[in-house]
DNA sequence: CGGGATCCGTTACGATACTG
DNA sequence: CAGTATCGTAACGGATCCCG
């Protein structure tokens, strides 16, 4: 693991920063919002970041008790966010927030994995969702899957398979960061733009609401 | 200015760190927050950064609209945000929040200067404020001066000499850093490592009740 | 094939010195 | 005071190779 390069200062923000600010970090911190990831599925999100950046990134982010290292499945290792972790959530959503307000660059490229949507469409339905939602549902972007499971006044977004959604809802990366940056509205969204299979009679009526409640939080 | 290493995703969390995520960046920001200052006032708060590197980082910030560079009193200049730049207290905030997590280690040192108490303590002001307070105050942290004024239901904590303070507070960094990170409480902070002044009697009670709610939005 | 480690050219950083 | 110029060093990025 490299990393000399620290501010050491008093001051809170500089004590984030040298956690969290380098190259890189806040992207895999990003993606692991979606739950725990595989070295190349982080590898692959974040568009072919050099494998020894990624390695250093997460020996150092072990170290620091932000993420911790487990076996999965087959023999594989899977990494995901410790409690510590999990509460730089705030802080990417308002990264999210700020970001939304730039138009895109020339030559942008889409991300290489759909795990961001955890974090600002999951975060946005978190802080809109009111007590009397209750819904699951299966969102699938841009061909990948991710389930929102919205009850007791708290929602949480992650990626993988829906046991039984009341609603799937597919649709593209492009379509959702434009409504959510306000540039189509949710009425439209849902007729243009997104292909909406329901299972549960009068739940998709509840994802829209809390959609749309989502979609107000991106502009207050 | 040097060219720029960017990542050029669509994901607004990626467009975002395009603009404020190189290093020293957000401690910029972070001065800005206290209030216009000189390119030696940065250079001193952000403890030596080198003179190139600050050159760069404020051409690119005022290139992408988060600054902007005036003419100042005596033939000097000056930089300041602009609305845009304003926007990054939030992310500011959230990052004091999660910095405030970690003990400092062993060999971090206080910053050159206090600006950073700006967007720590304003903006906990700022969110923890009510209506009924107004009250004016000039603090002194390690001896250097800052006006807060709260009324109306918003707060603002600006670098400079207050007008007529209704009270002022004088105390250290450190003791300011403890008591937002809990380690003392209000009441004792008050008592042992603040000097207080009250010009309009009963308005140090405004502030004690502003303070302390303002305290408790670090922990919650 | 997943999960890295190693090497190497390129780029940014950091310190010092210097200038209008 | 407000930068520019230079230069050694550290980090990044891409490629290749290794190991279970």
């Amino acid at each position: 693991m490299a990393k000399v390069r620290s501010y050491k200062l008093l001051c809170p923000i500089a004590r984030a920063l040298d956690r969290i600010g380098d190259r890189w970090t806040l992207l895999i911190l990003r993606d692991l919002h979606a739950g725990p990831a595989r070295f190349s599925d982080l590898q692959h999100g974040l568009t072919g970041i050099a494998a020894n950046l990624l390695t250093d990134r997460l020996n150092k982010l072990t170290a620091d008790g932000l993420i911790s290292k487990d076996a999965g499945a087959h023999g594989t290792t899977l990494y995901s966010l410790t409690e510590m972790g999990r509460k730089t959530r705030g802080i990417l959503f308002d990264l999210a927030l700020f970001g939304g307000l730039f138009s895109p660059e020339a030559e942008v490229v889409e991300p290489g994995n759909m795990r961001t949507v955890a974090v600002t469409l999951g975060t946005a339905c978190q802080r809109a969702i009111t007590a009397d939602i209750n819904v699951e549902v299966q969102f699938v972007i841009n061909g990948e899957p991710f389930v929102l499971v919205a009850r007791d006044g708290r929602a949480l977004m992650q990626a993988g398979q829906a046991t039984a959604p009341d609603v799937v809802l597919e649709a593209s990366y492009a379509a959702l960061l434009s409504v959510s940056e306000g540039e189509i509205n949710m009425a439209q969204f849902a007729r243009d733009h997104a292909r909406i299979a329901v299972n549960t009679p009068g739940k998709e009526v509840e994802l829209m609401h809390l959609m749309s409640a989502a979609i107000a939080v991106f502009s207050r």
